[in-house]
Order: C-alpha cells, then sequence, then structure tokens
DNA sequence: CTGGATCCACACAGATACTG
DNA sequence: CAGTATCTGTGTGGATCCAG
C-alpha cells in the first residue's frame, strides 16, 4: 500500500498504487500458478528481501487480492493464495510477459529459471488455435507441462505421462519470439524432442510471441 | 533503466525493469494517447517531480520506447513520441487500466481528471460488439470523442459533430464497473445525454468492466 | 515561456542478523 | 518455517534555480 497516491482519478494509477511497487507482480505472477507459502516464494525470488516480501504481502491481505490461510492440523502450514480479485490480474501479468519477453535474449549467468516463470512464460506466448497437442517441457531439472485443446491452455509444474517431451538446453527466449523455429533449434541443439520436427513446429507454433525489438 | 536487475530470464521482470518504475507506466500512459511535449506531460501529471520525469524520459529514449524529436522552426518544439516497440505496451496499460477501474469509487477532491485519463478510460473499458456509435463524453471542461465501429474503436480528445452527447457530473467509475447502469445514472442526475435513455443504456453496454471488488 | 538541472530531506528498498 | 529488527543506501518528493 503506497501511502503516496498519484492523485489520478484513473484506473491505470489506481492499479499501480496497489500493485506498482517493486517486487509486487513478480509475487502475484508466481501465486498465479498455485498457492504458496512463505518459504516458496522466498525459493522463487531469492533475491527480495524478506522484509519487502512480508510487506507485501500485508499490503495484498489488506487489499483483498491476496488470502493468508492456515491449514488444517498436523501440516499447520501458512499459504498465500489470490482471492478472485487478485487472480483477475491475470491479464496484467500475461501482458507484461508477452510484452518483457521480447526483450530476453541470451540467458545471462546471474539469471535463474524457475517452474513458475516457466509455466508464465507458456500462458503468456500461448496462441489459441484449432488443434489440440500434450507437451512436456524441461529445462534443467525444471519440469512443466502444457495442454493445449483448441483455444484452451492449461500449464502447470510438473510431468504428463503421454505428452511430447521438449527439453531445453539454453535460453528459451529466442523461441519465443520467433527469431528461431522449431527445426531450427533441432539442429543448433537449442532444443530436443520425443517427437518429430513437425512437433517441434506446432510447439513453437503455439507458444510464440512477436519479434524482438529492434 | 534500473540499475537493478530482479535476477529473473522473465518477460516480466525484463518488462518491470523497464517501466515498473514509480511513474513510468502513467507517462506511457499519457504518451500512449498522443506525442507530447514535456510541458505537456508535466501538465497531465502535475504531482510528478521534474527530475523524475525528466530521468524516466532519457531511459525510455534509451530503451527505444520513446523518441525525442525536435520539430522544424518555427516551432522548434521538442515532443516526445512513443516508437512501435513502446506502443506495443498498450495491451499493458489497458489491462491495468480495466483491473484497476474497479477499485475506482467517489472521486476524491483531491483527485483529477485529465482528457488522457479518459481517452485511457474507454479505450480499456471497450467491450466489441455488432453495432456502430459515435460518443462526444464531456466532463466539466475536458471533452473526448469516441468512434465504435463493430470491434473497432477510436478515441480521441475534442469534441465530434454529430455524435451523441454523454455529460457526466460525478465519478464516472461506478458507470463503468455496472454499479449503475444508464437509466440509473440518468435519474440520479450523474449523467445528461442529447440522446434517449436507451443511447445511455447503449454507451453503458459498450465501456464496461466487471464489478467492483466486495 | 519551454525544458530541463540542482539541491536537500526522507521514505522505501537492500542486506543481514535474529527470533517465536 | 515464518517472519521481525536493524542498519545502510538509493530512489523519490518537493522546491528552487537556470539556460535557450
Amino acid at each position: 500500500m503506497t501511502t503516496k497516491t498519484y492523485g489520478q482519478y484513473c484506473g491505470v494509477a489506481r492499479a499501480l498504487e496497489l500493485v506498482g511497487e517493486r517486487w509486487a507482480l513478480l509475487i502475484i505472477r508466481d501465486l498465479l500458478v498455485g498457492p504458496k507459502r512463505y518459504t516458496d516464494l522466498r525459493a522463487g525470488l531469492p533475491k527480495i528481501p524478506t522484509n519487502v516480501l512480508a510487506t507485501r504481502l500485508k499490503e495484498f491481505e489488506q487489499a483483498g487480492l491476496v488470502e493468508r490461510r492456515v491449514q488444517a492440523r498436523p501440516s499447520g502450514a501458512i499459504v498465500y493464495e489470490l482471492t478472485p480479485y487478485g487472480a483477475d490480474l491475470e491479464p496484467v501479468v500475461l501482458a507484461l510477459g508477452a510484452w518483457g519477453a521480447r526483450s530476453l535474449g541470451e540467458l545471462r549467468p546471474d539469471e535463474i529459471v524457475t517452474p513458475d516463470i516457466l509455466v508464465m512464460a507458456l500462458r503468456s506466448t500461448f496462441q489459441p488455435g484449432k488443434q489440440k497437442a500434450k507437451y512436456e517441457l524441461r529445462f534443467g531439472e525444471i519440469v512443466v507441462h502444457a495442454i493445449v485443446d483448441r483455444d484452451d491452455l492449461t500449464v502447470e509444474i510438473g510431468p504428463l505421462d503421454g505428452a511430447t517431451v521438449v527439453e531445453a538446453f539454453g535460453p528459451i527466449g529466442p523461441l519465443l519470439t520467433g527469431a528461431i523455429d522449431g527445426a531450427e533449434a533441432l539442429k543448433t541443439g537449442l532444443l530436443k524432442t520425443s517427437g518429430t520436427a513437425a512437433d517441434l513446429d506446432r510447439f513453437a507454433h503455439f507458444f510464440r510471441i512477436g519479434p524482438a525489438p529492434a
């Protein structure tokens, strides 16, 4: 909760007062993948100062974006979950992700990839079509899966039996921006698949955004 | 340009590094309405410190979002204009506006409304349909117009001959969130129109978003 | 006038240590 | 595990000043 307001009767300004502070939308991004515990959020955002995380969560709770729930015993764990109001930020996060992904170039050594990042990358680059498909995307230890059903998409963390396996060995940015197509990705060794080159091309067709900026 | 990075290979994180700082997306919002001079931007964002505005513009220019152009003489004016890359932020701003507008309640005395805010409010709440219509929306001294052509929308600053005039006398938030419909808005005196109650209902149908959060 | 630059005070973020 | 406490630094707010 920014005590400093923008002084404008405007939806954009109001939104930024609620989720415009540093780290805010990255926390929302991870919660859009699923409810998480404090420690899970820290694991997904290693560079966030713990006091900032605690402050944001309190602000979100007070603003009605996030609910803090204590699980039944014996776990007794505390989980943070988006309310429907908070979950309605998904279009915002997806739009930001689609725009920002175009500026993703090389994977720098100081940059990490988490399961949540991969899930949201697929969700934000999805192009509805008329086909069905199941993919299991692997990136090192990280495994997520996507179920495409025409214009419907489900992406979640973990493997999926019977899916076409796509394994990435480098930054997926160039693939998602169309800077490289499926067949080329196979040749360069950026990607491997349990399927065919055509499968990979279909994958690159489903999950694609505009070209990178000049 | 935040020198502090989030350390994540993620489109959302990259986008926030470029336009996640304070005031950034509000400057973009105003530039999405049209190119503007430094003084115009200050007028539209009265509470922005001048050094922050200057810094953001320099960051945007360096990131390739904004172009700084010196007009031909005799005006010699300096205008800031979005590049195509910067203009691609429109879906982000519209999504933020649509989400944040639901939290717009009363118009507080310390909050202003500018032509740019009104233009983006209409753009972000537009629901494509099968009809055509022309509206001139007035809010005090502010006049903008919208041309609806089925699923196509044009909103710009200024009056429009032959349009249905809609004049607002209070906060338009409740109208846009559907908390109040056209007929009711007429009765309460929130809105007046040169047309009929049915015209106003149609207007409220074109520019509408989800209900306000509980 | 426009289009900024400069200065200072302060709130918030970053880093780390510590606790129920 | 789920935070709080503390200290330090940087970005922001606010005012003023200046050059073309």
